[in-house]
DNA sequence: TTGACCGATTGCGAATTGCAACTGGTTGTA
DNA sequence: TACAACCAGTTGCAATTCGCAATCGGTCAA
């Protein structure tokens, strides 16, 4: 736990506190995949954090105040994470990077849709969407929308190419 | 050297390319500081990178494709690094990054005028920035511009910030 | 009372990092 | 021709971090 602080660069500075291989994967689950607690976090990772580093990333991510946690009414035990505003704000960076990634990585079909979606939708689509999870994790009262939210597209869109690879695969 | 690829998803495919604390500064300090060499990256890096890490990381991204070498011709030992389109379009990643650290961390105010600049400037400013990257690094020839360019708006402001900062220190 | 579940913590070998010194070669200058 | 400065890395090593598996103390439903 050392001052790092190589810089006063915006860009090294965010590096400091998201640059790993771990920290924005718990954001994108928290974001994309509405993990909400710890067991959620750990076990329906795709990519399979250990409970060790899962930990002290949540940590690390408190302090900095990008999540906070709250315990859970319906278990002592369980706590329930949610982003602040700052973490909500890293939506564009992650939109930014999986446009990337998707652009030129080699990423699954299933995988790879919201990115997708995302990268078509925009700066409106994204902001539409923290919105949403201003509503979802900080309570924020949000005046009604006709349609399925954002949230509900891109699940609505990952749940139809699985289905459809699927059938392709039976068949 | 593993395989990796803990999963199919764009930004854990991202991050396992781009997921250290060094690989994105490389890249912004070719983008905005024009370090094309070794020694220049090695040396007027401002966080101090060393220069084991320092060629480890090019070489991952040269295998990764984001960036090429080339002999310098007029020193036979000399390299030179340039980047690639797909590395040109990590642009926006570094931008929103920026906007991010800008916007919530202990940013300083020499380091953070670009970012502000950049942030405020939006994507359209980020297009033009990439297309005077795709000249310098790819030789891409574009359109006469009239006016500064966006490098030049960039490094003179970060310039007028450093002068003031003097002025008021002598005084 | 029992067994599944909860959020972590611990121990430990392996991999990565950071520092400093060094290598083998090139270049400009005298 | 000699030499110092410069060039792109490489090497050795100690310290840190990572990743896995096992475990812990507590909670919950049956």
């Amino acid at each position: 736990m050392t001052d790092a602080r190589r810089s006063g660069c915006p860009i090294n500075l965010s590096l400091e506190v998201l640059g790993d291989k771990w920290s924005l994967l718990i954001i994108r689950d928290m974001m994309f995949g509405n993990r909400r607690h710890f067991r959620e976090l750990l076990t329906k990772s795709e990519e399979g954090i250990s409970s060790n580093i899962l930990a002290d990333r949540l940590k690390t991510l408190l302090d900095e105040g990008i999540i906070t946690r709250e315990d859970d009414p319906t278990h002592k035990q369980k706590g329930i994470y949610s982003l602040t505003e700052q973490g909500i704000e890293l939506l564009p960076v992650l939109a930014q990077m999986a446009a990337w990634g998707y652009k030129y990585l080699p990423v699954s079909e299933e995988l790879g849709i919201r990115a997708r979606l995302l990268s078509e939708g925009g700066p409106k689509m994204w902001a539409e969407f923290m919105d949403e999870l201003r509503e979802s994790h900080l309570g924020v009262k949000r005046r009604r929308r006709t349609g399925p939210s954002v949230g509900e597209r891109l699940q609505a869109a990952y749940e139809r190419v699985v289905a459809r690879g699927k059938a392709t695969a039976v068949k």
